[in-house]
DNA sequence: CTTCCTTGGAGAGTGACACTATCCAAGCAT
DNA sequence: ATGCTTGGATAGTGTCACTCTCCAAGGAAG
């Protein structure tokens, strides 16, 4: 199919496909001449995994090019390109290391995985992207004065456990690597605001339980 | 306190201040002559807030200033104000409603919150912004051919479940409405980013677990 | 064959956003 | 008196994700 059909069939306009092209997120088609190129269903099926990071899970341009060719790059097994491609999302604002509450925050999220287990991490992970977007999230508490020690945690730990081995049954539903590497890219990041929307409609439904006037 | 002294203890730059009070997010000091203001703790703790809304929370200026006005709402109890300052936190895209996949979702959803019984939602919240945000992510993931029915979706609706229960027992260890508001709005924005961190680390861990070739 | 439209590539322009820099007059400090 | 700081207003900066405009080459209709 020519761009126009490819941006028909996406919803996407020409002008930002070009601009995807230009930025090297979707890969160019084949020239069939000197001023044309042909797009296939993978360019297709691309495109709106593109469209679905940028828009529903707010990945940055530049990000989304790191992340997706993490996910191409063949001469790795799943675990390093699934942890190159989440090690390319974006986490947030490093933490400001001068503040002390950022020092208080890694022991608490050090403490936290000893106790829940995570030796993986505990070896390996302390300095990744999702470690140091837990630190900043946890300082910004402490600098608050609201109560976010170990004991606190635990229970969105052990939660997150149990999520991990949900989303990872999920993926080896897939066949080759290829396939469960996207998989594992895309639940990783579509499940986000799911799991942010349920949150907050859970709280919702809480706190009418527990607040709400009469009637 | 005047305004280099606010400055430096909160390290948010004079110029950034002076944005924020022109913004309306950090109330005006008292005047104490012509050309100074006078600041106070409650200053220092707002403005501290808003770094993390803004910084961590990755609220948008215009948004963390309509946050904060319900939050100081004093009209309304203390649900209403709750309910209020969280519509008002950024969703993300609002659905496309022309596309089938976003049909498709809303009918997902709105059976989830059936199932699960969550009844307030379902009468009062489906027009909600995290109800939107659901719907939007979940129709991105039927688009790109992932599974995500209501079976799917049951183990993480009723963790989030479990975890409101914890953020609202948290929030009521506070004593005044004021207090409790402030409270839940800061829980509910800093406590996300937590919850994306611990579950990459766990996929993380998981991932290693299942993965790992050798050694 | 000619005229018109479409295509892909490249560069510049746009609007939103979160600051940031510059001015300025009024005041306080020495 | 003089120099520095303060708060207020205005304009400028850099980033981001597009979006617009232009262009020459290539079909399509008559």
């Amino acid at each position: 199919m020519r761009l126009a059909e490819l941006s028909e069939r996406s919803g996407v306009s020409t002008a930002t496909i070009k601009y995807y092209l230009r930025e090297r997120l979707l890969p160019p088609g084949r020239p069939v001449t000197a001023t044309q190129s042909e797009y296939d269903e993978d360019h297709l099926r691309r495109l709106r995994l593109i469209r679905a990071l940028i828009q529903v899970g707010r990945v940055p341009v530049s990000t989304a090019r790191d992340v997706l060719a993490a996910v191409d790059d063949d001469s790795r097994d799943q675990h390093s390109r699934l942890g190159a491609a989440v090690e390319a999302l974006p986490h947030g604002p490093r933490p400001d290391e001068a503040d002390p509450a950022t020092t208080a925050a890694r022991h608490t999220a050090t403490d936290l995985l000893r106790r829940v287990g995570w030796h993986f991490n505990l070896g390996v992970a302390e300095h990744s992207g999702a470690f140091r977007m837990l630190v900043a999230a946890v300082a910004a508490l402490h600098r608050l004065g609201y109560p976010c020690d170990t004991a606190h945690l635990l229970p969105y730990a052990r939660q997150a456990a149990e999520l991990a081995v949900v989303d990872l049954d999920l993926v080896e539903e897939y066949e080759t690597p290829g396939e469960q590497v996207e998989a594992a890219v895309a639940l990783t990041v579509l499940y986000e605001p799911v799991l942010l929307g349920l949150r907050r409609l859970a709280e919702a439904e809480e706190s009418n339980r527990r607040f709400r006037t009469g009637s």
